[in-house]
DNA sequence: CCGCTTTGGTGACTTGGTCACAGAAGCCGC
DNA sequence: GCGGCTTCTGTGACCAAGTCACCAAAGCGG
């Protein structure tokens, strides 16, 4: 969340997966000004520092997971901001909703939701939407977007 | 480096700090399309993947030193995905240019090199210069930008 | 059915990025 | 010292994106 209110996702972590991010916040003792929100129900687990330190030190096994998880976020934390820095935001949207869509034809998400998204205003979602609703690539609802024509959609995002 | 030419600056590693970024990613198997550039004579040390599991397994200073870099690079590069959305990119030019100077008055740069500093295009850049100039703020030689009055740069920096 | 909240649409305007080009300042070989 | 190159900076026109201030329509809760 921005000073101005804006907001932009960083990164979701799925099942399986490790939050690095606060273990490593810990240990250099930053603070960081990011939220965490759970989409869905879910089971975490939270381990101690002497715990996660012995494991670090005693299993290879964890010790890679705990590494490749580090990797993964900051590789993924780079793509970010060459997404942000440098591509157009048709492109990102067309993205985003393949992305999002999983393959169904029908999203249920608000132009809000998606500009949090993609880091920008609810305004350029709306316009950018409309656009491709001109275009006949995607059909609106309040709070859902159909996807029409996925092709063109998937041609546009490979630009 | 974007796919049209145009270049960000990630993060600086001074004495003494990890790139800890090329571990990670060879640990991880992941590539990533970032150059690494020596802005002075270095001297650098490389460690074998077999010394790096050791250490890290046996020397808990060395793991904390390991884990310190990894979340300190971290929230930096939460800072520049928030700087790049989400501010002006006059303020941002200020904070550089503040920087870059180490409190000296005159700072050898050229626009381009602050372009790419800020992952803008170089006309923006000297567009903002220009209009510091205006107010007096800076003066311009080829590849030098002279701070004449701090104190304002401050006041829009930390706005 | 009536208000209230959420969501989406829109126009005017500012800022930032792109493109195309021109002029000025250094550099290099002669 | 003098041309010819390259690098650096300035500029105008235009497009894309973000901001601001609204309004209208759709749902929701009583």
């Amino acid at each position: 969340v921005s000073d101005a209110g804006r907001e932009i996702v960083l990164f979701r972590i799925q099942a399986g997966e490790s939050c690095v991010l606060t273990a490593a916040c810990l240990l250099a003792g930053q603070a960081y000004a990011a939220e965490g929100i759970a989409e869905t129900d879910i089971e975490a687990v939270a381990i101690p520092q002497e715990v996660f330190d012995d494991l670090v030190a005693r299993a290879p096994a964890f010790r890679n997971f705990v590494f490749s998880a580090y990797s993964k976020r900051m590789t993924d934390l780079f793509f970010l901001i060459d997404e942000i820095a440098f591509q157009r935001m048709d492109i990102r949207l067309a993205q985003k909703l393949l992305d999002l869509s999983q393959g169904q034809d029908s999203l249920r998400i608000t132009h809000q939701q998606l500009s949090v998204e993609l880091g920008t205003a609810r305004e350029v979602v709306s316009r950018q939407l409309l656009e491709f609703q001109r275009r006949g690539w995607v059909a609106q609802a309040r709070g859902v977007v159909m996807i029409l024509d996925r092709n063109h959609l998937i041609h546009l995002a490979a630009t």
